[in-house]
DNA sequence: ATTATACATCAAAATATTTTGATATATAAA
DNA sequence: TTTATATATCAAAATATTTTGATGTATAAT
């Protein structure tokens, strides 16, 4: 790896950077950590989120318009309910800056005085 | 991949919840991304960031301090300067989540009524 | 010993996020 | 066309996070 590509690197990283910011904050909830998790078994509606975390109606609402306004999250409407789904996208862009993270990452020393 | 090898693997990942969940809050405030960023060259001190930032002293200590906590980064001191640098095995472990998550999440279509 | 530097901590103020309960909208069933 | 269901949205209240400025602590230089 060379300066020049590891330049090109981090400069793309930085372009995604208001993206990961949004979706970094979208996972920073616990209750949206679960709702996430809820996901990992394949679409639900709000309802099942109700019946399966016992938030109220409004509040998996809100949380649901994070993940939507993040993007980590797809919507499906079928007559009156909603069915929402993991992006698998947004989730691959946040493991290749992670990636990116580990993998570019000095180890140099610093020494003031 | 069996059912009851990917029943361990979401077991693991709940152990984890918690500490994912510190980190990802350690992820969410953009002025803490750009102290991770700066980490990336390698070991900084409170005065570096200042400098490159114009952040208060105190200021950056408090994202430090939180960064800390969720063991995101690593501290030694060393005379009157204490250098911080980014831990990645904790940067690894979110990796390891994050992989999860679009390695083993479901497709299933939902359909009520 | 005194002073300067690097950083941590604290309490109050400022700001942002989350929760609640009420109401709105859209679809479909009766 | 009335009613029921699913979800969204809103404003106010509750709560949590962040910022600020002051003060504390430790180390080292004078």
């Amino acid at each position: 790896m060379n300066l020049i590509t590891l330049k090109l690197l981090k400069e793309s990283s930085k372009v995604k950077k208001e993206n990961i910011s949004k979706l970094m904050v979208s996972f920073s909830d616990p209750f949206r950590l679960e709702i996430i998790d809820l996901m990992m078994d394949g679409e639900v509606c709000v309802c099942d989120i109700m019946k399966l975390t016992n938030l109220s109606q409004s509040r998996i609402s809100y949380h649901i318009k994070i993940l939507k306004d993040a993007s980590l999250i797809l919507d499906r409407q079928e007559g009156r309910w909603v069915y929402y789904s993991l992006n698998k996208q947004s989730l691959f862009l946040i493991k290749e800056w992670i990636t990116s993270l580990t993998a570019y990452s000095s180890n140099r020393i610093r020494c003031c005085e």
